[in-house]
DNA sequence: ACAAAAAATGTAATCCATTACATAACTTTG
DNA sequence: CAAAGTTATGTAATGGATTACATTTTTTGT
């Protein structure tokens, strides 16, 4: 690290200057009580146009601005929700905070964000800042059993939605997908590209799109009659990291007797699958099909191109928000559990069982 | 989309029954002063350890927190700080939130998040929430000269960090990354393995490190007295995207007399040239080298590896928040301009000029 | 044991906007 | 033109904590 030319900041003694204007002065400047400028300031009550324009002239000459803090506190509400969630590093998050984002700024809401990183003190943060007064209302996005301890005793008493990863026994509003079907239909799919070997491959986590995406394999596994061992579930690290997914891959695709094709998921995961097949040799679709879970962008970034679950991360953190201020305004809705579509994308890393079959599949795609 | 089972929140009845204990009712519990109760609260100030246990008694057994926007309103700050940002879909700005959070959230702040999408209806935000006194401080992550309206006349007044891309001209503390020293010592590089040819993808904004390193490579072109050419220079649009870069590089590409290598402002473009001169049939870095900007983790989830420039984000985010908090506690360094170190990470996507050297290079490697 | 110094605690003002209620000004109606 | 009804505006309480200053209690020194 380098430190650059000098140059003091003046800020100190800036700061000091700053005059606070506040309501009543508005008030004064304006020959009026500090309701009426109150009045105007919030669209409400009955006011003179003439007296308005006399205050709006008078906010613009002392250039007034609310004080926040003291709005918030007597109105007991602080304007602000928090969005918890792992991490925000991962594509996948970002773009539900985005939806987030878009729904409740509009509205006048500001967004708070807090990484819990995985561990417990998520909790503690949380009911925190609701207690604290310092949120109106929280977004969890990686709820799991674990968070049992803190949240089971405050449900009903703040807003809170979970979306995404959820727990079902928690009754908060959810938006979600059907994460057991992604894992069925997943099975389901290749199956019907002849596969018999397939694999799965989760994260040392109990995020409900693991769990229960493994539990949906599990299904189809059962239901279509395939081969169902042990070794045919491996996991990469609670973070979906690439290296993790390499080298949880790895003994699998170089023991004996490998799968055809494998369902991760995460499209991080399924990108080390082709990236370790590949490493081995492995021709992906023709020898190995990789099937991902999220459509990220990087999922269309290099050949070949990813066969992946599609989830309307946008618009799960939309209707996250929008079910966050239903509570907020006591004016939930009867139906608190959404259920997102999801849809298959299916593109260049999935093929038909059996080399020669799958190379024509590949080549008309 | 689709509801799911009927579930009535009892939100509605729960939250009116909310107690609210405030700091006189623990004060009363405790038989003691506000004064005390408060003292206690805040570790200042001399207490008996004998009342300071009947005081935290009382609070356990009342559950009592503290009202934030009270404490925030009779303090005169609100123990938060504005990330503003294009977007925080883009891993890069997502690193440096992680490191704001880690530096800041210890420090007892709150992480309010902005996306401006790049209009200027950010500065309005931000200036906003600074007078509103909803933040402490912001750090903004993509300042130019465009902001200069909304800016420049609050300098000094608020705390404000830039972080990353920067304007010289506003007397702000500032965390960043020589620019220039990045443009040029990429065609250095370049030129070292015998290019003559290099071209530059830069993005449709006015952001600094689009800026600057579009001069530092046209001042290393004159130093090593290399092919000038407009038709050198391209644009991605101004938020980087893959696609946009795919469709600025094919011309170039397919035109007559391509050059031999690329750099590109970011990760994600130099991912385009790579896909696209694939596309084309062009070797990566056989016939065609680039190097990118950022080291994103996809940089290296499929091969040619891509070569690229190191930034220090995560760091960069832990350092701007460290020089914002010195302006909140007014307490700001002489040197307010922090120069990062940045690191050119050599990988597969570069390689000499002309084939068979770089076959014997990349096989080296 | 008593004055002086130090420590602990309490009282009340303060931060700034909102809003219930009171009052004033203005219309309408018979 | 007065009474009743509307509409506009003002007064003062309120939200819940912090903190300067005042007062009480404890400790120290002689």
């Amino acid at each position: 690290m380098k430190l650059g030319l000098c140059k003091i900041s003046m800020f100190c003694l800036a700061r000091g200057l700053v005059i606070v204007v506040t309501i009543s002065e508005v008030a004064k400047e304006a020959g009026v009580s500090v309701a009426t400028v109150s009045r105007v300031l919030n669209h409400c009550g009955k006011v003179r146009p003439e007296t308005e324009q006399k205050v709006k002239e008078a906010v613009v000459k002392l250039q007034y601005t609310i004080n926040m803090p003291a709005r918030n506190l007597r109105k007991n509400e602080s304007g602000a929700i928090l969005v918890l969630a792992r991490n925000f590093t991962n594509p996948f998050y970002a773009k539900i905070l985005e939806g987030i984002s878009d729904e409740a700024n509009p509205a006048g809401y500001n967004i708070l964000v807090s990484a819990s990183d995985g561990n417990p003190k998520m909790g503690f943060q949380c009911i925190q800042m609701l207690e604290g007064r310092q949120v109106d209302g929280a977004i969890l996005l990686n709820c799991t059993e674990d968070d049992a301890v803190w949240l089971k005793p405050h449900i009903g008493k703040y807003p809170i939605v979970q979306c995404c990863d959820f727990v079902a026994a928690f009754d908060t509003p959810k938006v979600i997908v059907d994460h057991f079907r992604t894992g069925y239909e997943a099975v389901q799919y290749l199956v019907s590209l002849g596969h018999r070997r397939i694999a799965f491959m989760g994260a040392e986590n109990k995020h409900s799109c693991t769990v229960q995406r493994l539990e949906g394999y599990k299904k189809a596994i059962k239901d279509f009659e395939l081969d169902e061992e042990d070794a045919l579930y491996i996991s990469a690290d609670a973070n979906y990291t690439f290296e993790s997914g390499c080298r949880a891959v790895y003994p699998m695709l170089t023991g004996k007797n490998p799968p055809t094709a494998i369902f991760c998921v995460s499209d991080v995961l399924a990108l080390s699958c082709i990236f370790e097949a590949k490493e081995l040799g492995i021709r992906v679709p023709e020898e190995f099909s990789v099937v991902g879970c999220d459509d990220v962008e990087y999922a269309r970034m290099c050949h070949p191109f990813l066969s992946t679950f599609r989830l309307p991360c946008y618009e799960m953190g939309r209707e996250s928000a929008r079910q966050l201020l239903r509570c907020i305004h006591r004016t939930p809705e009867e139906y608190v559990e959404i259920i997102e579509d999801f849809s298959l994308q299916v593109r260049e890393s999935t093929g038909m069982a059996g080399k020669d079959v799958a190379l024509a599949v590949s080549e008309r795609t």
